[in-house]
DNA sequence: ACATTATTCAACCGCCCGGTTGACCGTCCA
DNA sequence: TGGACGGTCAACCGGGCGGTTGAATAATGT
């Protein structure tokens, strides 16, 4: 499932075709936290799915989407896919960003931080 | 010179919100290659517009998604609005980003050599 | 005063995206 | 063998996005 080269837009070799996909797939929240849970451990579609209030067809669905980005990777085990992180998508994305500076580097504990606040509100909107 | 910060962008790099809006207007390879254009110089929306084929109108919506998203800062002064970078958007996608893995920071020069050496490669193979 | 330039606004259009539901398919197990 | 489980597929729907055109606004030039 891949586009192929012929219907790029103009000829700018410092413009890869996947960026699209991959910052696309990264602006939704939805996608967002299934890669920041992924960032535990590896899970099987199911295992990502019980979290959210939504159908596991667009779990599903949103997955194949981070896949198609290369930000994870879908390995089929017996009757379990299991989903892991792919560092290629958001490589490329982190290549492409550093052409408009470096920042500091971030301070891990603040991200930490950061994601515990974010784990909070989705448990909040998860209570019925 | 500078733009009042009474019309700053919310760009909070702990909000989600924003990470929505940042990521989404990275996503449009047009919105792209204007940050690119934007490294360059700061910029009338005439000029940004130029190289595209699309419409003046076209592209004026690309800029309020970008200084939406707090990418770049608009300032009106007589009858033109100057567009500049704006680091704040990209910090915070890339703070994001950094709880993913630090990418080793890029040394442009190193990865400018590499991409040519990539090239020359490339087309070795292809005249033998 | 008038025309020109710079930019935005408003309405519209086609298409893609995120979500649903229901059927379907493959795999494990009693 | 027959379910129950894990996951995808297909069709559909509402809304938002990227683009257009044409009018409107505001500042400048003559």
């Amino acid at each position: 499932m891949s586009i192929p080269d012929s219907d790029r837009p103009s000829s700018d070799p410092a413009e890869p075709r996947g960026l699209d996909q991959i910052f696309a797939a990264l602006a939704d929240p939805t996608r967002r936290r299934v890669l920041s849970m992924l960032l535990e451990d590896d899970m099987a579609v199911s295992d990502v799915a019980a979290p959210f209030q939504m159908s596991l067809a667009a779990i599903s669905k949103h997955l194949s989407v981070l896949a198609g980005a290369g930000l994870i990777r879908q390995e089929r085990r017996g009757r379990i896919t299991w989903c892991k992180l792919d560092p290629d998508g958001m490589r490329a994305a982190s290549v492409w960003m550093q052409g408009f500076g470096q920042f500091d580097p971030v301070d891990l504990d603040d991200f930490e931080r950061f994601l515990e606040a974010e784990l909070n509100d989705w448990t909040q909107e998860r209570e019925e």
